[in-house]
DNA sequence: CATGTTTTGATCACATATGTACAAAACACG
DNA sequence: CGTGTTTTGTACATATGTGATCAAAACATG
C-alpha cells in the first residue's frame, strides 16, 4: 500500500547513530542528517517527524549494542564481581578500539544535553539513573551471594561504579592507550572490592 | 588613543564563558553572543578575532576558578592527601551547589569538542594531560612524604583519580545531591587509599 | 488497470550564521 | 583644534537551517 520509501529505515537509524555519536547532537542538523543519508527533508519529516524523535531512536539503537548493555540482562545465576570486572575490561578494549575516540554516546550527550534540551535531558538523565539502579542492585545480589560483604556501602559502590564507568567513556577520547583506560578501571575496582582475577 | 570600547573586555570574557558553559561551545555563535554581550559582530571581530580565540580566554579564564584549580598551585610543604581529600570535596560542593548544574566547562567542552574540533580539541586534551600529569607528581610527593605508601601503582592511581574528577564532573548533571556525589568521590577515594579525615 | 496511499521533489518564506568591507563616530594626544 | 587611531554601524554576499505546502511520482491492492 503506498510508495515504497526509497531508503532503509534501519540503516539510517544506523548512520543518523553514528553521525551524532561523532559530531554530537546539535551538530546534526536535519539537512546534514537528510544529505548524509541521501533523502530530501522531505522524506526525513516523513519518516521520523522531528530531529528529537530519531535521536531516540538512535540512542535505543545505540543502548542496544553498547558495552554496559549486560548490566540490564543479567542471569540469576551469574557471578556478579566478575561480571562487572568484564564489563569494564569491555568498556576500556571497545572505546580504545574506536579510531574515532568518540566515546560513549550516551554520555556524550549527557554531556551535551543534560539541562539543555528540555526533551532530551530528561531522557538521558533516567538512562543513568537507571543504570545506577541496577549496579545497585547487582550489589546486592552480590553480597546476598556472598561475592562481597555488605558494610551497609553498597549504594556508596553503586555510586563509585556509575561515576567509573562514566569517567572512562570521557577519558577515553584523551587517553588512548587501553592498557591506561584498564589501570585505571581496575585500580579504581580492586579500590571498591569489586574485581576478581 | 582611538575611541574607547563601549563594553567592559573582561566582563565580555565571563558572559562568555558562562554562555559556553552553560549552553555548550557550538550553540554560542558569534551571533548569539554578540547579543548577549550587547555589541555588534563588527566589535565582536573586533576585539577577538575568532569564536576559537574567544574560548581560549573563556577557558583560561574558567581554570582561574575551577574547584581543581589547586592541583597545580600545591605549595611544596602542604600534606597532598588531606589537600586531594578537600579538592575532591569541593567539587562536589561546588557542583552540586551549581542550580543549572551546568557540571564543569572543561569537561564539557573535552566530549564536545575532542575529535570533532580541529583547533579546541587537542588544548582541551592537553588540559586533561596536563592534570593527569599533576596527580602523578603529587602522588610521587606524597609517597616520598611517608603520606602514602609507593606500590608501583601511583600512575594507576593518578589515572584512577583523574577519572574519578571528570566523572563527578559529568555525573553531576544528574545525581543532583551532595551527598551522594561524595558518596562516589570518599568511596573511590578510601579505595585508592587517598583520604584523610 | 483504475484507485487509493505513501513517498518524493520543488518551492516558499523566514531566520540564523559567517566574514568582509567601508564609512561614520568618538575619543586621545600633540 | 586638528590629526590619527580605534571602535562601531550598516551593508553585502553567501551559506545553512527550519517547517510547511502542494503536486507529481510510484507502487500495492482490489
Amino acid at each position: 500500500m503506498g510508495r515504497p520509501a526509497q531508503f532503509d529505515r534501519e540503516q539510517a537509524v544506523e548512520i543518523a547513530m553514528n553521525e551524532i555519536w561523532m559530531n554530537g547532537f546539535e551538530a546534526c542538523s536535519i539537512k546534514a542528517i537528510s544529505e548524509k543519508l541521501g533523502i530530501t527533508r522531505s522524506s526525513f519529516y516523513n519518516a521520523f517527524q522531528s530531529r528529537e524523535a530519531l535521536f531516540e531512536e538512535a540512542l535505543e539503537l545505540y543502548f542496544s549494542q553498547t558495552p554496559d548493555r549486560v548490566l540490564a540482562q543479567v542471569d540469576s545465576d551469574i557471578r556478579i564481581v566478575p561480571m562487572l570486572t568484564k564489563m569494564f575490561r569491555d568498556v576500556c578494549r571497545a572505546r580504545a578500539a574506536d579510531p574515532q575516540a568518540r566515546g560513549c554516546m550516551a554520555v556524550n550527550c549527557v554531556a551535551e544535553l543534560v539541562g539543555v534540551n528540555e526533551a532530551l535531558g530528561p531522557m538521558l538523565e533516567r538512562a543513568v539513573l537507571g543504570s545506577l539502579e541496577r549496579l545497585e542492585h547487582l550489589l546486592r545480589r552480590a553480597a546476598a551471594n556472598g561475592e562481597i560483604e555488605d558494610r551497609g556501602d553498597l549504594r556508596e559502590k553503586a555510586l563509585a561504579l556509575q561515576n567509573l564507568l562514566i569517567g572512562l567513556n570521557v577519558m577515553c577520547k584523551v587517553v588512548r592507550s587501553e592498557k591506561d583506560l584498564w589501570r585505571a578501571a581496575r585500580q579504581t575496582l580492586k579500590g571498591l572490592g569489586v574485581y576478581s582475577r
